[in-house]
DNA sequence: GTCTATACCCAGATAGAC
DNA sequence: GTCTATCTGGGTATAGAC
């Protein structure tokens, strides 16, 4: 007992590790998003959890590790995301399902939605491969989705590629421009703001593709 | 005659030195898209318009007046081009041209495009006042027509709000994410493509509105 | 007005005590 | 594992010759 270093619990140290690993990637995610990965510093970072510069290097070797290590986060929320567009259901459903999770994303994880678009801004010099393997094979799938209920006059001929790319781009618009908007609505959105806005997006997206949009054809209220 | 120091035609130097400043502008505007603010260097700029590094601090005091001075040569572009929006149209024409012309500003300063989005991801340090005053303004009098043409009848009930972030995001999503889009097309958007995906922004945003997006009712074609 | 050489500072990374 | 002190590279900015 006393001040020489005693046993611990099988575990904790691990579990420890790992709290404080997410703990940095959360600050790290933080400040990346509002200062680009030059802007970012690790005294910022490490100021933002509160630990010693030094320690960072303990936990990731380099900054630009540390950097990864965030956007892969990222990535793999987005992509689990992306199952919600249910490749099986009809399209008022799966778009609808769709939509509105990416709205809930952009909401709930604005500094990884802009971490994610300064990173593809720059040329993705980090996740290019991701690019080209992971994501166009999700895109794949999808466009070959929406090429079929085309086919079956579900919804109107439209090229898969731009509709996919309006939904990715007005839903995240809600993160990375979330400044803008808040500025131009003098506050944050309100939870019924972000209802309405969902909504809106749901209606025209669908309307424009020749589905009624009214929400009302099908899907279970979430 | 000779050497020693001889006699300008009126004009050609100041013209000379906006020739100068102008490609400066350019090149940082260029730097600034692919590397943020942080990331780009003085060095990166001076080599891209092929001038020594310090010639830079002679025409510019400093990289932040430089760069304040491409974000608001930005602006300024963006800001006429919002005339296209115009009030007195019907919504048909008002909004086909306006989308027209931002797809249009999309391909054609695709570097601009992402300085501003870059500048306002950050919380837009540089140009917050612009977003209150201007663009608020601007804002303002558009949601307003938009307002009369919903109590006219004229397109569905929607907030304004979002409908002008639906513009804004899809738009400037194909300046910003430009990378993506190229890598999942294996290759730039072909001319064909470009008018494709306008048309078809166009056609989904008319119709979820309650247009008919056919492009077919009064609008001349440009 | 133009450019080379340099001052100065700051940020990433590490050494080494605890 | 943690933290202080320090090294080092590179970036902004400027001094001063031409």
């Amino acid at each position: 007992m006393g001040h020489r270093d005693g046993f611990e619990k099988p575990g904790s140290r691990a579990e420890n590790r790992e709290e404080i690993e997410r703990a940095i990637l959360n600050a790290a995610e933080e400040v990346f998003a509002q200062k680009g990965f030059g802007g970012a510093t690790m005294q910022a970072i490490a100021d933002a959890c509160h630990l010693p510069k030094a320690n960072l290097h303990y936990y990731f070797s380099s900054k630009e590790t540390l950097y990864r290590r965030v956007v892969e986060r990222i990535f793999t929320i987005w992509l689990e995301a992306a199952d919600s567009f249910e490749t099986s259901a009809t399209p008022d459903v799966a778009l609808r399902r769709y939509i509105t999770r990416k709205m809930q994303l952009s909401r709930e994880h604005r500094y990884g939605s802009k971490v994610w678009a300064n990173e593809v801004m720059h040329g993705a010099p980090i996740i290019h491969d991701y690019l080209e393997t992971s994501l166009r094979r999700w895109t794949e799938t999808r466009i070959a989705v929406i090429r079929r209920w085309s086919a079956e006059g579900a919804i109107h001929d439209v090229d898969p590629r731009w509709l996919l790319y309006m939904i990715w781009s007005t839903t995240q618009h809600y993160a990375d421009f979330a400044h803008q908007i808040e500025t131009l609505n003098q506050g944050p959105l309100s939870d019924a703001q972000w209802v309405s806005a969902t909504e809106t997006v749901c209606q025209i997206i669908l309307r424009g593709i020749g589905l009624n949009g009214d929400g009302l054809d099908g899907v279970a209220p979430l």
